[in-house]
RNA sequence: GCGCCCGUAGCUCAGCUGGAUAGAGUACUUGGCUACGAACCAAGGGGUCAGGAGUUCGAAUCUCUUCGGGCGCACCA
């Protein structure tokens, strides 16, 4: 199976063909960059090559002569089928169908395993992602978090990492002290609307729900901590205890409804009882990069790229946020993450330089890009044509379950991953629900359908298709599926490598396309057996290919819609 | 004011780390179900890639600059 999806990878046997040539034709530039691209247009070739463009200056010779020479030194291989010069001097090459064919073999032998590449080599990376502080249901800038990062921990999975997902919070500090005090109010029958409702207090109804579960005794299970409200509203460290417990358990909701679990649940407070947060401080006083001024304990971040020194502890004795975040990244590091990305949204972008720098001072070893960032730009949420502040001490909201109910998770999932984390996103509620059928989720997952409801129709053995002759696949559609499905595994690493699970979403489209286009264009159940088993045998594999990289953005892939 | 991100068809967005005539979806105009699902397909119009300058064989992509939008700039997280 290994030698097999490695002889489909066409790209990276064109990569060594070429290769040898650039010995042969120009020895003294072994360091040109062979770069090898899917054209655009049929008509220059299935891959190309510019490397005779490259060479053009150093050899100081027609791009067109350089390509000639290249073309005659290119050692010989089975599965091409012709070499072309095009245009200012590209090399177009042309793969033989007969070798496209064997992409369907390669995809039903795999089955779920198509698509999955050795890059990761198996080593480990962390993946933080949400992260949301308990107080307050997720939002969709939390979903869009959880739809990224999850899909990103799929696509580096895919890629051959060894993922951990993970999820940190904070569960003290000022804003959990806003929380705390919110509950206990409630619970003693003051709303948002008296006058005496602290402006920092949170607003939201689901405050009441909290202060009523804890005036009711209520348990509640979060991360397998289990917690029984003793109902006294005088007792703040209860409350605290409880209200935290509460929403972390309603967040926990939350992302079950959204298919998303982590494998690890970080708390800010365990880095404090575990003397993380003490190492950590003494390790930077060692390290001679922290002075005191007006009463506070400052770390010189401006040795490190900051802008301006930060400070660790407060003149009131506390620390800033930021030191158990280094202390926390640096027992990420002594777990042994070689590399550990952060999926935030672009508003606390202003964190990464400052942890990094925490990590330098430290003098660990770390190298110093690490830890990387995703960081996603805003989603604004419009409803009936205006947009929805978010705002959780406001109180007004939309919360990623209300989105889930009314959008449905397929939806709201792809809707979310498959932009780039880059760009703004607008989310409009009613545009979503109202035309829910032009989602391009449900022109994927229909493409998916189809192909099984084929298969029922012909009602043979499915295992038999592995074995079929798959020669006669050869019309121009079936050549794009063909070249299409090749395609995939390049895709999947592309996405790992760049981070961006967006991709595969937009990989799916295509794929997607083209078997429309072709179930339209070709009748799969003709009575010509051999030709009926050759195309129910490519079906079978695009439908394979879909429900792949559908699992990657975690949507399902219906056999029925 | 400083830093990061963005600006591509009326709208929503791609554009494979510098390649060939800038692409999808949607909307609009047409055509296609007496063969496997019409949640589909086929065809058409629609562009100063925000503006300007530079780098080179070649720029939506890289650099500089102007304009416009978002987010940061705490002894909050």
């Amino acid at each position: 199976m290994r030698s097999m999806s490695a002889a489909i990878n066409f790209k990276s046997h064109l990569s060594e063909l070429f290769a040898q040539a650039l010995r042969e034709v120009a020895p003294d530039q072994p360091d040109t960059s062979i770069l090898i691209e899917r054209p655009k247009q049929v008509a220059h070739g299935d891959y190309s090559c510019n490397l005779a463009m490259q060479l053009a200056k150093p050899l100081r010779k027609a791009p067109r002569d350089i390509a000639n020479a290249l073309i005659a030194a290119l050692p010989k291989s089975a599965v091409v089928e012709k070499v072309e010069i095009a245009g200012a001097g590209f090399i177009n090459v042309f793969i033989t169908t007969v070798a496209k064919q064997q992409v369907v073999h390669g995809v039903l032998q795999a089955g779920a395993g198509y698509g999955h590449v050795h890059a990761g080599g198996g080593r480990k990376v962390g993946v933080e992602f949400v992260s949301a502080n308990p107080t307050g249901p997720l939002h969709v800038g939390h979903g869009r978090g959880a739809a990224v990062g999850d899909c990103l921990c799929n696509v580096l999975h895919a890629a051959g990492w060894n993922v951990t997902r993970e999820f940190y919070y904070n569960d003290a500090g000022a804003q959990i002290d806003n929380l705390t005090l919110s509950v206990q109010l409630r619970c003693k029958g003051v709303t948002p609307d008296d006058p005496s409702w602290p402006e920092s207090g949170y607003r939201g109804d689901y405050i009441t729900e909290v202060a009523r579960g804890y005036i009711a005794k209520e348990t509640v299970i979060a991360d397998d901590q289990q917690v029984k409200a003793c109902g006294d509203v005088n007792d703040a460290e209860a409350i605290r205890h409880f209200a935290v417990a509460y929403l972390r358990r309603e967040q926990d909701l939350d992302l079950r409804a959204f298919q998303v679990e982590f494998d690890v649940f970080s708390l800010e407070s365990a880095l404090y009882t575990d003397g993380k947060v003490e190492e950590t401080v003494k390790k930077l006083i060692a390290s001679g990069h922290t002075y005191e001024q007006d009463n506070a304990l400052w770390l010189r971040t401006t040795d490190f790229g900051d802008d301006k020194d930060r400070v660790m502890r407060k003149s009131d004795g506390g620390y800033t946020y930021f030191v158990p975040d280094v202390a926390y990244h640096l027992d990420k590091w002594r777990r042994g993450f070689v590399r550990v990305i952060n999926e935030q949204g672009s508003d606390h972008h202003s964190t990464i330089t400052r942890v990094r720098a925490g990590l330098q001072a430290l003098n660990e070893g770390i190298p110093k890009g690490w830890p990387d960032y995703v960081l996603h730009q805003m989603v604004t949420v419009l409803k009936n044509g205006e947009e929805v502040k978010i705002s959780k001490r406001a109180g007004s909201y939309v919360t990623l379950r209300d989105l889930i109910d009314e959008v449905g998770c397929d939806a709201t999932r792809y809707f979310l991953a498959a932009r780039h984390p880059d760009s703004q996103l607008v989310f409009d509620i009613d545009l979503a629900k109202s035309q829910s059928n032009d989602n391009p989720v449900y022109y994927i997952q229909y493409a998916h359908a189809r192909v099984s409801t084929v298969l029922l129709q012909w009602g043979g053995d499915s295992a038999v298709l592995q074995h079929a002759d798959v020669g006669v696949l050869d019309n121009e559609y079936e050549t794009q599926l063909l070249q299409r499905m090749i395609d995939f595994p390049q895709v999947v690493e592309m996405a790992a490598e760049e981070l961006a699970p967006h991709l595969i979403a937009f990989y799916l489209k295509e794929l997607a396309a083209d078997f429309h286009s072709y179930y339209n264009a070709v009748r799969i159940l003709v009575d010509d057996e051999k030709l009926k088993l050759a195309r129910l045998a490519l079906i079978a594999a695009v439908a394979q290919v879909l429900k792949n990289g559908l699992a990657l953005l975690g949507v399902s892939a219906p056999e029925k819609m």
